[in-house]
DNA sequence: ACGCTTTTGTGAACGGATGCACAAAGTCAC
DNA sequence: GTGACTTTGTGCATCCGTTCACAAAAGCGT
């Protein structure tokens, strides 16, 4: 039941986890202009299962009909508002190399809720080039930023330059960094930084892969092989 | 104990998840001439607990030694081997737009174990076009390039395409797929997909963000907030 | 108004991962 | 060779997340 949506404190981490892709699910059923959906659909458009989806969705309150599923519309705007995207989150990306670039320049970041206020680089022949229509800024212009209110913070540097901005970053202020640098960042206990690394990707993907030229080998006959899909656990 | 090394079968996926910032770490303490850890000092660098790095390192087999630690070579042979890396995987990267150009460039695929062998673009005007040294070639390629054993396709073609080119991977025997696109993939049970999506980070991020401004307002201030530091969990 | 059908929301069982605490096993000094 | 010290490897308890299965709740047709 959980009648009082004031009651839904301590949302599990996995479910936060798989709160946007309902979210993209649900706005590609929008788009196509389906008005209701049953949780077995969205679970599908999701690539859950239909009680894990209705498990996770209990747990911001009870929006869905029994006998006849979620009303599409009001879901997102729920799912929205929980994950803060009815309001905007100004970004700053720091590093313009070939990887900061890209994301300087990728739609995913232009999705409601996202607003890339500031790209940043330390190497001075970067500063004034315009990049998105952003102008790329030196590192100095990040308490300017800061006062002006900055909530996230996208490291896009090499490895060895990262734990300095990601100090930098900390001590004005941000709280929440999205890591593209493949290395471990030390950062206070209130700060939360997420890692994304292409190569630790890579890697999980070959241990896969070996696994299954080893059993095609005959190497490993006595092994179960069939839960290779391990979806997007992390 | 588990003397037998061949009795390590079925490696949990949280501690392969693992295994490549524990391999990052080594090859860190390697470039410094350390030629021996403790459990204690390889935990620190790669951010997670002893106890559980320990753990992790048993379903491997017992390659450290009490009251001394782990020799950093060996172990971090060890770990390379059971990932597969002491072997090349063929790599190919679909979509040359923002991000699969930065992807080609991309230093970290450079990293051993892993070889770009083919860019592909569905987009005529791109074919020819030479990307950090290799020439984009259109999707027709896939055939040929199976032939020479391609093991890992990176999709880095929008959400729209994303289907699509997965299917011609998987039509051509490709098992391990790395999606940047922002959308779900099917795929037969013996795929592998792992998905990396920038927006999803972001989104996560927003959530904790909010919570914290929630909880500085007082709107919950009875609310525990302490475990904010959700790490790399997925 | 009533019973039939559909689908949600959730209690309970299960399984996997984490953290603790310690015995086992090795080194090193003397 | 012996004893003190260090650090690994792991049994155990706990926690978190997933799955199952079903009762409760809503619509709908008659």
């Amino acid at each position: 039941m959980s009648a009082d949506p004031s009651a839904r404190r301590g949302i599990p981490d996995a479910t936060v986890a798989r709160l946007p892709e309902y979210l993209r699910a649900l706005t590609g059923f929008a788009e196509r202009g389906i008005t209701s959906v049953s949780s077995e659909e969205l679970a599908a458009a999701a690539g859950v299962r239909s009680a894990k989806l209705r498990k996770d969705l209990s747990h911001l309150g009870s929006y869905g009909v029994r006998g006849v599923g979620y009303e599409v519309d009001h879901l997102a705007y729920q799912i929205s508002r929980e994950l803060g995207l009815t309001q905007d989150w100004p970004v700053a990306i720091i590093g313009m190399g070939n990887l900061g670039h890209a994301l300087a320049a990728y739609s995913g970041f232009a999705t409601r809720g996202f607003r890339v206020v500031a790209l940043l680089d330390q190497d001075s022949h970067l500063l004034g080039q315009e990049i998105a229509g952003i102008t790329v800024q030196p590192m100095d212009a990040l308490t300017s930023l800061a006062e002006q209110g900055l909530a996230i913070g996208v490291i896009a540097t090499p490895a060895a330059s990262a734990q300095d901005v990601c100090d930098q970053l900390v001590a004005v202020g941000v709280r929440s960094i999205l890591n593209f640098a493949p290395c471990v960042l030390v950062v206070p206990e209130d700060v939360d930084v997420r890692k994304v690394d292409l190569s630790t990707e890579l890697q999980i993907l070959a241990f896969h892969e070996q696994r299954r030229a080893l059993a095609a080998e005959g190497a490993l006959e006595h092994v179960t092989l069939e839960p290779i899909n391990s979806a997007v656990g992390r």
